[in-house]
DNA sequence: GAATTTATTTTAATTACTAAAATATATAAA
DNA sequence: TTTATATATTTTAGTAATTAAAATAAATTC
């Protein structure tokens, strides 16, 4: 039986918004207790996990212009949980990465998580992006 | 061989970050063109899903105070894309729902994807979320 | 070496958001 | 009933996040 433009929209929009829940779910968890915005947060895991980013590669990342980048780094830096390096070859880009305070907040964050949920939650996402790869929009 | 606690934690966040660019890519795609906020969209969309919300629903699927989905809504009434109004059984509750001028937006949102698209995005959405169902965090 | 491009930062203004007080209705207890 | 307490939303005032555009500085091109 053929569904209508307007069911298979409310198919999508319906299993959209459980995705959406299930996404903020798993971010309360991640950034509770933390006092610091989500997206300082996963700015440290970003740079953990890639070692180190241009200004540029924040504001993609994110989605927000240089400004906004330049301005998340700064409270960062006073924090002392990241340094900016600008790069010998091209002395107008600066590479962002972590200080030892900056990792240490990193492990501090994923305390909460045992080793074994990380992995069981990693192997899901795993799972979901497999699922990307197969679909593209 | 057995994986050390900072790879499991670098494998997640990995997934973690594919995902989260993949769901960047979608929700630009969906807002692309539109003269609203990201959540101003979202927004429509579950009141086109759920037909109404209470201002009380809005703030917890968006992780908002209630003052900030009172601003929300207010944007979109000034719009005359939703109404408010009191149910009768407890007049203390606004029910806000979308108006047609609303609906038709909504329609307008969906517009930039085919049907088909539509319905293979959704059924990617489903299995992600048998996903979810079977792996709770 | 002058003009153009690229990367980041700064500035000023706007927008989004929060916390707390105010308003209004509902419920419960005396 | 009154009074107190609880619930739902709105308002207010202040703060935080974000943008657009100008400024700075280094690199590239012509």
């Amino acid at each position: 039986m053929e569904k209508s433009l307007e069911d298979v929209i409310h198919n999508l929009m319906e299993e959209m918004f459980i995705i959406q829940n299930k996404s903020n779910e798993f971010m309360k968890i991640l950034t509770h207790d933390e006092n610091l915005s989500e997206n300082l947060v996963l700015l440290l895991l970003r740079l953990k996990l890639y070692r180190h980013m241009k200004i540029t590669e924040i504001s993609e990342a994110f989605m927000l212009t240089p400004g906004a980048a330049t301005n998340m780094c700064d409270k960062l830096e006073k924090l002392d949980y990241v340094e900016r390096i600008r790069i010998k070859d091209d002395r107008r880009v600066v590479r962002v990465s972590l200080t030892k305070k900056g990792e240490e907040r990193v492990e501090a964050i994923f305390s909460k998580f045992s080793k074994e949920k990380i992995e069981s939650i990693s192997s899901m996402f795993m799972e979901i992006n497999k699922l990307f790869k197969k679909n593209e929009y």
